[in-house]
DNA sequence: TAGCTGACGCAAA
DNA sequence: ATTTGCGCCAGCT
């Protein structure tokens, strides 16, 4: 019977499930992806996951830091935002719209 | 086992 | 509006 894999705990595997089920043209902060990982307050920790994800299957690009700036980004903030607006999403002066 | 770091968040100045 | 400091959580050494 397959094993669970230990890699990272089931907190990894719910951001993981967040992030991909992110819709293109839409982003959410990392408190918004802890939250709905059920890991409230663990904002943090999703920055660390995503820092060390190197997942294709999880667009980290979509996650933007709460204050609606983009944060960083494994290759480079530039990329992000220009891979962001590409999606859809609109910047204005660094700052990420459509944040509902 | 314990401590440090870090793709963040929020409050205060 | 912008900048500085502290706090929180999980992962890695």
């Amino acid at each position: 019977m397959a094993k669970k894999q230990h890699t990272s705990g089931s907190f990894a595997t719910a951001v993981r499930g967040v992030v991909q089920h992110i819709p293109r043209g839409r982003v959410m902060s990392y408190a918004a992806v802890a939250a709905a990982a059920h890991f409230p307050g663990a904002a943090r920790a999703v920055g660390t996951l995503m820092r060390q994800n190197f997942n294709p299957t999880v667009p980290c690009h979509r996650v933007i830091r709460a204050d609606g700036r983009l944060g960083q980004y494994n290759r480079g903030t530039e990329q992000k935002r220009q891979r962001l607006e590409r999606e859809g999403v609109q910047i204005k002066n660094g700052r990420v719209l459509g944040t509902v």
